[in-house]
DNA sequence: TTATAATGATACCATATTCGTATCATTTGT
DNA sequence: ACAAATGATACGAATATGGTATCATTATAA
């Protein structure tokens, strides 16, 4: 069982070079020949993250992506949320007609639990700080 | 995304209600019934939980399954892990050759101790531990 | 103003995984 | 011998994942 998909893993690598260009305007070419990337399935990404927010994006001869927010202020968890879907560790796969007691559910509160705290953990990862660990060119960090 | 697929859903509850059984044998036929789950699908994973050891398994006319292990010997880890495959939350997708510096993903450091954190948490849940919650008949507890 | 370089939108496809079925062989108790 | 159970295994449908392809739209720059 994986926590990071494709997505999202390459996600967090563009926008970390993005971040490092500082205010610089990075075109999905640059990306792709920096970071060896799918051009297509990086622009699709891109443009999901463009429409949620966390990028934004320029037209045209010179255009590109730049950061929407602050590297600090880009959370692991909304990308994670925006590529890849809710994280819902204790999702009952039952139908309430059928589990006699999900209120009393022993499994889904201890699943409660710990969904809790790695939600609280990825929301506490930022491209910042995936940044700022002594990262070289073309790492994730 | 879940933590728990339907494999280890299952399980749970099956292994709960055979805890509850004491000693008693249980067949497929009666889990079936209890605990309204595709007999085919549930056979299935009754098979592997015997292969692992987890269940010992009585061929023949009153025959079915009991526990191998005493109920709080057996962990929600053993049965994700026999079930979903290994819990590996910072499997790197990419080839060494493309990552220039691995050693010191900060992105795989930071998944890594989240893993850790779940991995613990998820070896001190039990089949015992899961009943012993004031459960009631056909609950996963 | 026109060519060009970029993203926006969207449809498609291949593969893997998940969830489940079906069938026959084997063992055991009566 | 027969019936009731599991063992082994092959198959199939639905969904998720990873990725491609194409055309429309916008902006820059010659």
């Amino acid at each position: 069982m994986r926590l990071i998909n494709r997505n999202t893993d390459y996600a967090v690598r563009a926008l970390s070079y993005i971040a490092r260009q500082k205010e610089k305007v990075v075109s999905v070419s640059e990306l792709v020949s920096e970071l060896k990337m799918p051009r297509p399935f990086l622009r699709k990404i891109l443009q999901v993250l463009n429409k949620e927010g966390l990028l934004k994006s320029y037209k045209g001869s010179g255009g590109g992506f730049s950061l929407a927010k602050a590297r600090d202020k880009i959370f692991l968890f909304d990308l994670i949320k925006t590529l890849q879907g809710p994280v819902k560790f204790n999702e009952c796969i039952f139908r309430k007609s059928f589990c006699p007691d999900v209120k009393n559910c022993a499994l889904k509160k201890k699943i409660e639990e710990i969904e809790k705290y790695v939600v609280s953990q990825l929301q506490s990862i930022t491209i910042a700080s995936l940044c700022d660990n002594g990262c070289k060119e073309g790492a994730a960090c």
